[in-house]
DNA sequence: GTGACTTTGTGCATCGGTTCACAAAGGGAT
DNA sequence: ATCCCTTTGTGAACCGATGCACAAAGTCAC
């Protein structure tokens, strides 16, 4: 059923994806300090995993190694950046410009990769109109206008919770189809369209789940329930 | 092997572990709209997952639902909240106070869980002395200090990636062994250590990945390589 | 009390992901 | 040209997580 001359699966396992931008990550660095090849063992090291993972993971792009030398740092660069589509820039709409809002616009990170903060959304009049990180930070009545003009296609929203699935709505409404989600809400979405959350709180809560079991873990016993 | 009269596992899958947050929010919300008991369906639709999947994650905790009835949300609230270790306050650091710091620092979200931001830490003379969210910010050196006066058990990493690591090893050094990290790296940690961490721009990547599939997948055959 | 109805808790099949371990591939030395 | 050494790419076993489907358990009406 397969033919044989496809090169690649187009079929990249989630968990791979997920891990990619943490290989890229350790490549700019070692390209940065001029390392030209790099074994798995190595990248697996610097990225922080087990190195028949990373073989396995960069398989699914392409056979890109040399055996008995390692990896081409700056082709390798290449291709995870056109697998993850960084080759091009992505204009992201900050919606909700308070506290979180406002230090995602500040923040160079995005930049550094292929992301571009296009615009910033507030219903607060007293925010509307400021210039936050050199953007004009509009009124949400004009939040479908703006996104078109602009050629968004990711929004970050940063509102309170409540008016998350409301904002959530109407930028589905204008096409667009990636969401990353700090509001703690779940958001309810049709087919087709990508919501990826952070939640500050829960990962606090993990955490205090597993301090808990170091610290007093085998005590609890005595409660007897 | 097992004795029957052990009423729990101990040993709540780590997948587990990370929706039980979720569903906690959940009936927090339904507690405040007065809802007495719940279904594991309905439950499920409100914290986005599957109903079977429900009822085994809360099958890891005992027992506590009614047939025929569905589950006690005052009761369920608190066994989740004993579960994860919430009836418990935590002392957090937060430690790096710049755009990303202050914004951790001034959001209430933590605060209503048992999360308590006891100290923030910077190393910029400039804003060591400073007082935000009520707290003064003190100076890096007394990181050690101030961690072991204040009882913290969980720090919180907001500095800039170079500075992570040390910051990390100090206050492993002093006991701590659980970090949230913000900053962009891998940090090496000894057993026994948990660091989470949280990285906007991994996840921004993700949604290209995803984006880009949607939008110009089947047409990327053309290149041919 | 009885029977119909609801909903939990879980055994089981399945799936995706991880890890091991090694044959195949390539480079470089002689 | 041949051999040795290194490192990739992957088959296969394993492991944890998911979801189906249903028997067991309980409620409620009468
Ligand atoms: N600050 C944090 O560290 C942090 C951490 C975790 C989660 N969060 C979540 O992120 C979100 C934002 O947090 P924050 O601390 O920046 O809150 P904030 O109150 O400082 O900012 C929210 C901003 O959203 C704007 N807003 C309100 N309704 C809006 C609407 N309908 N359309 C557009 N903008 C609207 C407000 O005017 C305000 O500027 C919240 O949901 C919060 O729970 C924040
Ligand atoms: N701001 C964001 O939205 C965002 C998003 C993703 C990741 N991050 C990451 O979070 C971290 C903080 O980001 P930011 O935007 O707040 O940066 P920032 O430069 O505004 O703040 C960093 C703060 O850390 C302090 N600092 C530097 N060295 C220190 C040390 N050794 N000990 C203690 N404090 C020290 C600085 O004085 C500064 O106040 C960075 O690693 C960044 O990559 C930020």
């Amino acid at each position: 059923m397969k033919s044989p001359s496809q090169p690649r699966d187009r079929g990249i396992p989630e968990a791979t994806v997920a891990r990619l931008p943490l290989y890229l990550r350790a490549l700019h660095g070692m390209a940065e300090r001029g390392i030209a090849t790099v074994s798995s063992e190595d990248l697996a090291a610097a990225a922080g995993v087990n190195s028949a993972k990373l073989r396995k993971d960069l398989s699914h792009l392409g056979s890109y190694g040399t055996r008995g030398v390692g990896y081409d740092v700056e082709y390798l660069v290449y291709q995870i950046s056109r697998e993850l589509g960084l080759t091009q820039d992505w204009a992201v709409a900050i919606v909700g410009v308070g506290n979180l809002g406002r230090a995602l616009a500040n923040y160079g990170g995005f930049v550094s990769r292929g992301f571009r903060v296009a615009a910033l959304v507030d219903a607060d009049p007293e925010i509307v109109g400021d210039t936050i990180a050199g953007l004009n930070v509009e009124h949400i009545d004009e939040l479908e206008a703006v996104i078109k003009r602009r050629g968004v296609s990711i929004v970050v929203l940063a509102t309170p919770a409540a008016a998350a699935q409301e904002v959530c709505d109407r930028v589905i409404g204008v096409g667009v189809t990636s969401i990353l989600n700090f509001a703690p809400v779940v958001l309810s979405v049709p087919e087709g369209v990508d919501v990826r959350k952070v939640d500050l709180s829960i990962e606090l809560q993990i955490l205090a789940f597993h301090e808990q079991r170091k610290a007093g873990g085998p005590l609890m016993a005595v409660d007897g329930q």
